[in-house]
DNA sequence: ACTATATTCAACTACATGGTTGACTATAGC
DNA sequence: GCTATAGTCAACCATGTAGTTGAATATAGT
């Protein structure tokens, strides 16, 4: 039973929800990059981006190997499945959401509705529709 | 192919980072709730509530229904869905850690060592071992 | 109409964030 | 040893965030 401390969740999330970190995230997932590599592709200065690289690794989302004058950098991924773990519980919603309305869809078209899904905990009414 | 544009992301990665718009998630993902109740957990003002709520409803997490004076709550996983599908792209690379991680162990029990995986584009070396 | 309930809004405080600049540290190369 | 390179650190600024309080809005119940 993995636990996935909230703090953790709490510095995972801030890291991702900002488009300059999700980037350079998705440069380390090609290659270990330095900080100058890094910050590159930014029109920001190299402390700023120092920052940056100092929140993810904050979030466990790198790790840092001096080298000498240059530090690399490399992603680790462990955070991103903690977060996804604790995401993928209301995913499931989602799926079940998709079922729901696939259920209504098929009611609607054979109108038999002999529908009696496993009762989980005590779950939100569909009422979708939306647009 | 699903774009999920980065603001909305943003927003999603940003409502989640905090432990009170999380627990206010799960309990949406339980049944509905009025502001009321989904304040009604925290020693924080109703107002503050307001604000945690509002948060989450701009990151697409919460859709409100006006009803008389009171505001029903309910989930939207959409948003989630699309957190984890930003995600999804890097947890594969978790997997594959491990099966790097698996194939040293394997390698290292058989002394075989004819390991060949496919170079996807040009990946980091695995060089954990870590503690 | 009056009062209680549900919720937002505006103003304010304290602190975090993202950015800058300039100085500093440390290594590499001549 | 001197200089260029890689990176951090400290101070500062503007803005955003999380919280408060007190007033305002709107509906429900009597």
């Amino acid at each position: 039973m993995v636990d996935y401390s909230a703090p953790q969740l709490d510095d995972v999330f801030h890291a991702l929800a900002d488009p300059t970190r999700r980037a350079m995230v998705a440069r380390l997932s090609h290659s270990e990059q330095t900080v100058g590599e890094l910050a590159a592709p930014f029109s920001i200065t190299l402390a700023a981006a120092s920052k940056h690289i100092k929140v993810l690794e904050r979030a466990g989302l790198i790790a840092r190997t001096v080298n000498g004058r240059t530090h690399m950098c490399r992603l680790d991924t462990a955070p991103i499945h903690a977060g996804m773990e604790w995401m993928r519980h209301y995913e499931k919603l989602w799926n079940q959401r998709i079922d729901v309305l696939e259920g209504l869809l098929a009611s609607e078209d054979a109108d038999t509705k002999r529908a009696d899904p496993k009762p989980d905990d005590q779950q939100a009414p569909p009422k979708g529709t939306g647009s």
